[in-house]
DNA sequence: TTGCAGTAAAAAGTATAACCATATTTCTTT
DNA sequence: AAAGAAATATGGTTATACTTTTTACTGCAA
């Protein structure tokens, strides 16, 4: 037995991943989606609501609803309502990121080309003029880290290292806040991973990010040794 | 410019996280919440409808909502909307669960206990028990797996390992029913993995795991060839 | 006392209608 | 043609009534 707003939830999207409703599309209003499916207003709203919070359309009072790409970042939300029901510490979500990026260097080594090079010593430069902006410098990290699953040509990586990170933001720009000298060793793990990549290391790789990775968690050990963060 | 619904999904998750509405509490009545919150009920209801989707209450009707635990696999079902969204291919989803058990391996052999040893043991008997059982066969894989990833004491591994099994587990089922005698082999990876597991022999145990990964690799490959999946 | 049927109460689900606030469009005025 | 004002469309909210499902109670019969 299942409600009417679910009925329509189902339909709908099943018109969103078929193309009939496009993304940018926008949706017939509320009273229009009404008549269509001869059910209240208050059914569709239901709807609709159910679709924004899963990501699927973006809704704008006085204008409409339209049909929107679901934000990567919907994954960080769900694995942090979650987390927080399993105990789960900041250590051990950094170790499944350690997991994660290992396994992105192993296929970034196989499918880079030399234009994902190019990309990530432009990041890196960008950082080098950074050192003395902190909300900067943490956004940059998070976008050479993001080039860098992107270049596995693989699009789930920088889909689920981006929400990794995300959650983790608050740490790196803490701590860059309250040591800025921990920028400088940063960027040598990030220019010696761009090399070791150029020449296929693998081994050098990895323990490079296995060493920025240690960092973080001592950064972390700090951080809630001084109250700073939970 | 926030709407009263919003607030109030912002007030009940307070309230769910500080345990003032614990699990398994009945929240009150949509008309009580109406009155608490000075709204009309629509702005209650769709602020439960959220909460639903979000997999923190559960509402029978005729009954009531409920407090609930946010189920793992809402995780797959962020993902795999995700993914729809970002020309993700089976294959993708296999290579970032090859990364995802490596790590698991290596964190399982540094801090498995001989308890954990019995239970994979114990369902790996269960799985020899099954090898006519198709549908049964899959769901103690799924456990396998599961129970290997909970051995590593990282809660999070056990969330997202299944949440990413449960994404390709109709790829085991048809390919399991389509040539039984590939439970032969999988036991053989089982029983293999759970011997270097208790002898800490890592190179072997992920030698082992990418073995297994790429016969499910093959089989997604013969699947596709076949039209059986998509 | 026990067991069952019927009924009433409670709660979620649905339907209408009306009103508000905002954004867009159209039309008038300059 | 540009600026401003009015009309229109849309989502947000309120209120009320009716429906369906579940649960609890009550009273009768075995």
């Amino acid at each position: 037995m299942s409600s009417l707003h679910a009925d329509i939830v189902i339909d709908l999207k099943s018109k969103i991943s078929s193309n009939i409703l496009p993304e940018g599309q926008k949706l017939p209003s509320e009273r229009e989606l009404a008549l269509q499916y001869e059910v209240s207003r208050n059914v569709i709203r239901e709807a609709i609501s159910v679709l924004r919070v899963e990501g699927l359309i973006m809704v704008q009072a006085g204008k409409g609803a339209y049909v929107t790409k679901p934000n990567p970042m919907m994954i960080a939300e769900t694995i942090e309502r979650i987390m927080k029901n399993y105990n789960t510490t900041l250590e051990d979500l950094l170790e499944v990121r350690e997991g994660l990026e290992i396994s992105i260097i192993k296929n970034v080594i196989k499918r880079a080309t030399s234009e994902d090079s190019q990309i990530l010593y432009k990041i890196y430069r960008d950082m080098e003029k950074n050192r003395t902006n902190v909300t900067q410098f943490a956004k940059l990290d998070l976008q050479f880290h993001t080039s860098l699953a992107e270049s596995t040509k693989n699009p789930l990586y920088p889909v689920l290292l981006s929400s990794f990170m995300e959650m983790t933001q608050h740490v790196l720009f803490e701590f860059t806040r309250l040591i800025p000298e921990s920028m400088v060793q940063a960027q040598e793990h990030h220019l010696a991973l761009i090399k070791a990549i150029e020449e296929g290391d693998e081994d050098l790789a990895i323990s490079t990010i296995i060493s920025h990775m240690q960092v973080l968690r001592e950064e972390i050990k700090v951080l809630k040794e001084r109250n700073i963060i939970g």
